[in-house]
DNA sequence: TTGAACTTTCAAAATTTACTGAAAGTTATT
DNA sequence: AATAACTTTCAGTAAATTTTGAAAGTTCAA
């Protein structure tokens, strides 16, 4: 396999990982383009190597930036701006995780934890049958808060060499 | 609030959990409906109750089966089917880490393997560069492989009672 | 073997989501 | 202040996904 072919089925590949798991297409594939990429893009390369539209390239750069996969780098003496990815794969599941997490998960527990608060508290079957489901999604979600936000804090500590602090 | 609202609310809230995360909407509504019933319900019940047509309750009924989140149930007597939804909420997560592991995660670590096959094994700055990322993503991979298939038997023997098999 | 009760399938329609490209906005340079 | 280089926005369009509903398929009882 060429090495063209091999870049081009990967980008493919995390294109469609990304699809399955409610990401946009393109998102995924300016990922995937910035993670193989030994230095850092302009918008008109990314452009130009998935054929997109200036718009959607800015869009989907955005949203990376957003979710802190991409960063920005300024070059001397170029106007333009140049996107580099995080490389590190353990970082950027960690990004994903706390993005994930904020947006949707938490939101989730909250509704929950208010969905409790029904007028009549359990009186009919259906009712009884809400709440008890209501309250065992509100103690899995807290435990996976805590197991999730644990990891998170496990891997920044492990990244800045203070693990200690956890002990503290 | 009352509880024909806090259902809805559940249901929508569900709903847009499921579209998040690359999952037919109407399938994760019709789970959540089926997670807060205190019985079994009739494909008719779904479709009256989520307002949708009978070819879209059975697509997604028969999904939710294959995902093992949803059981069918024939009751003595009757013709139709009923269906009744797995309620404990570990072992649906369990369910839905497995299920997408084997559609989406063992085929991502397959097609990055396979990509190291490059017949340019490193010689350009490219390629090197590419090399290095299917090979930090592979890793990762590896252990995440490890972590879930530990998770899902953990969980599985806890279930069963027989986490001492885990020592033998 | 007929028909009633129910389930499955799938082409066409509806809906949702994503993309384009041109215009407006911004920033730096002369 | 005018221009050049670049980025952002967003209305309109295109593409992908989801849904419908009617026809075909299945199963069972009489």
């Amino acid at each position: 396999m060429k090495f063209e072919e091999a870049k081009q089925e990967f980008i493919q590949s995390w294109g469609v990982l990304g699809t399955q798991w409610g990401i946009n297409r393109t998102m995924a594939q300016i990922h995937a383009l910035l993670l193989i990429a030994p230095d850092a893009l302009c918008a008109d390369d990314v452009m130009e190597q998935l054929q997109i539209s200036r718009g959607n390239a800015n869009m989907n750069l955005r949203e990376l930036i957003d979710w802190k996969l991409v960063n920005k780098v300024l070059k001397p003496g170029e106007r333009k701006e140049f996107f580099q990815a995080e490389k590190d794969i353990w970082k950027v599941a960690m990004c994903i995780v706390q993005e994930r997490k904020k947006k949707e998960f938490d939101p989730l527990l909250k509704t929950v934890t208010d969905l409790k608060e029904i007028e009549d508290g359990g009186a009919s079957k259906e009712s009884a049958e809400f709440l008890e489901t209501m309250l065992s999604i509100e103690r899995f979600a807290l435990k996976g808060d805590k197991a999730l936000t644990g990891l998170v804090a496990a891997s920044d500590n492990w990244f800045t060499g203070t693990l200690l602090k956890l002990f503290k």
